[in-house]
DNA sequence: TTTTGAGTTGTTCGA
DNA sequence: GTCGAACAACTCAAA
């Protein structure tokens, strides 16, 4: 076997064809390619794919895998060590260049370490490609040399670093080896866990690269242009829902830059408004640029003063928060909608996130595990750094005395109470002046409406206005601390 | 080195 | 009902 020349192609968080620089550069040394993905969850320390992140993945793969063999290839598929799998595979084909791309998560990249260092002993070469981040996180820096801890410089930074180069264009064709390794079946990855919630979250993901494209075609030529005024209403479609797709590679940030620039060169209808949604791939860049050099912000707070927080252990109320029984109508809709979906509106993971931490005073790695098992879309670094946003420890955080209100933000940004009634239903009948705070309600006309507090419908478990003073007062006393 | 301007996403109170 | 101010200084980044 070992006289046919083999590269090799690790896929990562990169399951997709187009816009691939490592498989890119695979391709062009003109070898046979042996694509192959290794399924390691005990290599992500205590950030593991989650329970909804599994279902994505296992259909991504699917997918993938039958656009290999329309060209030509397979995908293999193996579980276990990585490196030792890769180290494998090498020696069995005569393989001297393993390719591909850059995860900057801290026990990913310990992962790239260990590989590279047990294949360097058999002289094999790892290159590595960056095609998750429109810049490298130690790509971007202030004048000084350090990382940025604040956006806004560190998008002006990006924005003068000048516009991401053109994405690559998807093969034709990927020269197979003669003989094809052993592949584990699907199946055999066992992602998808046995639990009847996966046929429900199942039917609402947008799986795979064909699909995402779609979906990013439909949004930079419609919705983008409504994107600054919708983005925040959750009972309108106004995001484009690229987020599961990006974390999982099926479209690079690059991509979706060029797609939304273009609508912004041209056509009748130009305005600059879809800047606001290209800042938001830079958000997601600043996050890894924060992950890369803060590691252990998924476990601890940036802000080490914020440390001392008098958390609350209470398992039923963190329960109730879950299963969107919180008494908070614009909350529980949120929790539902997650639950029965594995997404949730931005504007509303903000809600949710605050109620946790300032109403419940319940830690911000509960809610940021709760969402690492439900999302489709979870990502270390987004979610680290949007829970440290919420609680007011992380970098460029809310400052503290920013509590969210969780029925005048759903008055606000749900004006018609459609969203709170499709994901509340016991509340459907309840009239729109009362529908984010039913316990302002008479009894008796809310009775009307099928709804007793405590019976159908949950009374509030808090009171928000107490709760926000406690935790402005627990602030203050952290401040003063300091 | 010092100074200066600025900072995703909000709420409440009182005029 | 609407609007501006206060919330509380602090840290960051660049000039």
């Amino acid at each position: 076997m070992a006289s046919e020349s083999v590269v090799i192609y690790w896929l990562r968080n990169d399951l997709r064809l187009a816009d691939n620089p490592a498989l890119t550069a695979a391709l062009a040394t003109g070898h046979a390619v042996l694509p192959v993905y290794i399924w390691s969850p005990e290599e992500e320390g205590d950030w593991a794919p989650g329970a909804a992140s599994r279902v994505w993945l296992h259909e991504s793969l699917k997918r993938l895998a039958k656009a290999y063999e329309a060209l030509g290839s397979r995908l293999v598929l193996r579980q276990g060590d990585s490196a030792e799998t890769l180290h494998a595979l090498c020696d069995a084909y005569g393989t001297t260049t393993v390719f591909t791309s850059r995860r900057y998560e801290p026990h990913a990249l310990h992962q790239e370490a260990r590989v590279r260092d047990r294949l360097k002993g058999e002289d094999v070469t790892l290159q590595v490609f960056n095609g998750s981040l429109l810049n490298a996180p130690d790509a971007v820096a202030t004048q000084a040399g350090d990382p940025y801890k604040v956006f806004t410089p560190y998008y002006n930074a990006c924005v003068k670093k000048g516009e991401p180069d053109e994405p690559f264009s998807a093969p034709q064709k990927i020269p197979a080896p003669k003989q094809w390794p052993a592949s584990d079946a699907l199946a055999d990855l066992a992602l998808v866990p046995d639990h009847s919630w996966v046929e429900k979250v199942r039917q609402h993901g947008t799986f795979g690269e064909a699909t995402a494209q779609e979906l990013l075609d439909t949004f930079t030529d419609d919705a983008i242009i409504d994107y600054p005024e919708l983005r925040d209403r959750p009972d309108v479609s106004g995001t484009s829902g690229l987020a599961p797709h990006l974390h999982f590679g099926e479209l690079s940030p690059r991509q979706v830059w060029h797609a939304a620039s273009a609508y912004r060169l041209s056509g009748e209808d130009a305005r600059p408004g879809n800047e606001a949604y290209i800042r938001q791939l830079y958000w997601r860049d600043f996050a890894y640029h924060l992950l890369y050099y803060f590691p252990n912000t998924p476990e601890e707070p940036l802000k080490p003063m914020f440390a001392p927080f008098p958390w609350v252990e209470d398992d039923e109320a963190l329960q109730r928060w879950q299963r969107g029984q919180t008494g908070y109508p614009f909350v529980d809709a949120g929790m539902r909608e997650l639950w029965e979906t594995g997404w949730m509106h931005n504007r509303v993971r903000m809600v949710v996130a605050s109620f946790l931490i300032k109403d419940l005073r319940i830690h911000w790695r509960e809610g940021a595990q709760w969402f690492w098992d439900c999302l489709f879309d979870a990502d270390l670094a987004n979610n680290s750094l949007g829970w440290q946003w919420v609680a007011g420890c992380g970098a460029d955080a809310a400052p503290y005395f920013r509590v969210f209100n969780p029925f005048s933000q759903g008055k606000k940004f749900d004006p018609d109470g459609e969203y709170v009634r499709k994901w509340v239903p016991e509340l459907a009948q309840v009239p729109d002046k009362y529908l984010q705070t039913p316990w302002e309600m008479p009894p008796i006309e809310l009775a009307a409406c099928g709804v007793t507090l405590g019976k159908e419908y949950p009374h509030p478990m808090v009171d928000h206005g107490e709760a926000r003073k406690t935790a402005l007062a627990i602030y203050d006393e952290l401040k003063a601390a300091k």
